[in-house]
DNA sequence: GCTCCGCTTCCCGTTC
DNA sequence: GAACGGGAAGCGGAGC
């Protein structure tokens, strides 16, 4: 290896270093809003669950539901 | 549920997303380092491995990569 | 390392290895069974849904999803 | 929904519950298999490494090894 | 269609 | 002994 290609490896490595930092920066904000929201008797699991239900498209989250409903009852629950 | 409970989750919901959109974009940017990287004749994948590597204690890897050395050849790799 | 560690390496891996050629059929099995559903006009994913929630406690099951329809509402869903 | 489509439900939904309990038995035993060997010195972490290597092709294997340690130079690894 | 990445879940070690 | 947090494995979805 020459010494470019040992200069353009650390120059990948240390910004891929940079921005892994800020999202397990970003993580632990996370994390912490969730702690906050139970701390204040908010249950975290379903918060995270709202989210993702607000990043799919109604009609589709919709039909899951009605079908959900279905097969639990042909199971008995 | 009262409307201050309401207004509680939907700040907290809210919040939420907000830092994860956040983290989506960085993700994006480290996937876009990693094309380049690419595109220059270097292997992401490894690329990759190295920034893990450099996150953990030298001592350890060291041993971890000495003992992984005896058992390779204990089943003949 | 002696000629007795390698042994047992060796006997550690292989048995480790049987194990998981196991669990990988047993995995083929189940894809194939939601492949079969699939064929029948069953959705696999919420098959798979209702798998997990039959191994809950219903109770649990009944409170989470009562607090999820109080969330929904709060964020307008 | 009739009755026939709940009965191939509530049949899907038992045989994959069959199958997943088969694995999770298996899943059992490998950690049982772990368990043994920690318990006569040899570290499980490692030990998951050789089953996985084993299961690659030695070539790539080489080849991968050899490039991380010329990126593992360049950033004075 | 396949690989690869991110998320979820599970398991373990720690702490109270 | 139980709950909590961290880490690893398995799964589903996205991107090539």
């Amino acid at each position: 290896m020459n010494n470019t290609s040992a200069d353009q490896i650390r120059s990948f490595v240390e910004r891929i270093e940079t921005l892994e930092q800020q999202k397990k920066d970003i993580s632990d904000d996370i994390r912490s809003v969730l702690q906050e929201a139970k701390g204040e008797g908010f249950d975290p699991k379903i918060l995270k669950i709202v989210v993702r239900l607000r990043n799919r498209n109604k009609d589709d989250v919709d039909n899951e539901e009605a079908l959900l409903e279905l097969y639990k009852e042909a199971v008995g629950l």
